[in-house]
DNA sequence: ATGTAAATGCGAATTATTCGCAGATGTCAA
DNA sequence: TTGACATCTGCGAATAATTCGCATTTACAT
């Protein structure tokens, strides 16, 4: 269980390697969403990180997401009603779908919906950059 | 060429069926709507039915919006960094693309994606109530 | 015709997110 | 090590999309 970035080179590497300073906000609030296992919102992550380090704050938050996404490291998952959650890009590629009732999301392992899109979209001449899929679905 | 609900009982009962008044303003807006073929936002939407009846309100689009995707009529397309965009639920099932580039919106002709995502979603214990997908591309 | 719930316009309120700016700080080259 | 300086940061204000409150109107079942 890692406490700090510090204790975890990888993310420090990985920042540096997009062209990112390693400061202890962005510290904080990577550690916090590695962590996770949960698919946390911008207030989630912003109290969370506040508990490693007060001097957090909301807008760093925001920055940060902003940034790690174009750098490729984090996926914003962009809701339809709700703010939107993130997560660490994943190595082992999947989708979400959202328990309507309950307002869980779960997530869809495998990588075939990516591939089919992937395949129909070449079709069309495309090629993907990236793809956002939320299924709202209910327990049968 | 329809230019007002009055001549397209089709969606006078699609309304009423779906337990909702047909006003004036749900007729402009549903017509504009569905004489379209691009995926109008809000603004669009209100700036065209304005043309046809200068009653509506920017309110009512939103109102009407929820109102009709609630009942199944309409598809509400969520953007990642833009206003939602929204379509009649059309009859021949596709999905979405949007150019990175141009910001074009491209439809993906087929069933496929939808299908496959049924299954991989019944094999989770769930049935899809709806679901938005959005790929982000690049022409090749 | 008429009663009534549903729908409307207006403008204010809310919510998520971004921005501007002045001060702090990581990083890199000497 | 130490500067130098571009990058980051916190703060609070600004923005943009969407929703709400409320008084008034209206569609439509009876």
């Amino acid at each position: 269980m890692v406490t700090a970035l510090e204790n975890d080179p990888d993310y420090r590497q990985l920042l540096r390697d997009a062209g990112l300073r390693v400061t202890p906000q962005r510290a904080s609030i990577v550690t916090i969403l590695s962590e996770t296992d949960d698919h946390p919102n911008v207030e989630d992550l912003y109290e969370k990180a506040r508990a490693l380090d007060d001097t957090v704050s909301v807008a760093t938050v925001y920055r940060t997401m902003s940034v790690l996404e174009n750098a490729g490291l984090v996926r914003k998952l962009v809701m339809d009603d709700a703010p939107a959650r993130y997560e660490m890009m994943p190595h082992t590629d999947h989708d979400h779908l959202v328990d309507v009732d309950s307002g869980d999301l779960v997530e869809i392992p495998g990588t075939e919906i990516a591939e089919l899109m992937g395949r129909v979209a070449a079709e069309l001449g495309y090629q993907i950059v990236s793809h956002h899929t939320v299924i709202r679905a209910r327990k049968t």
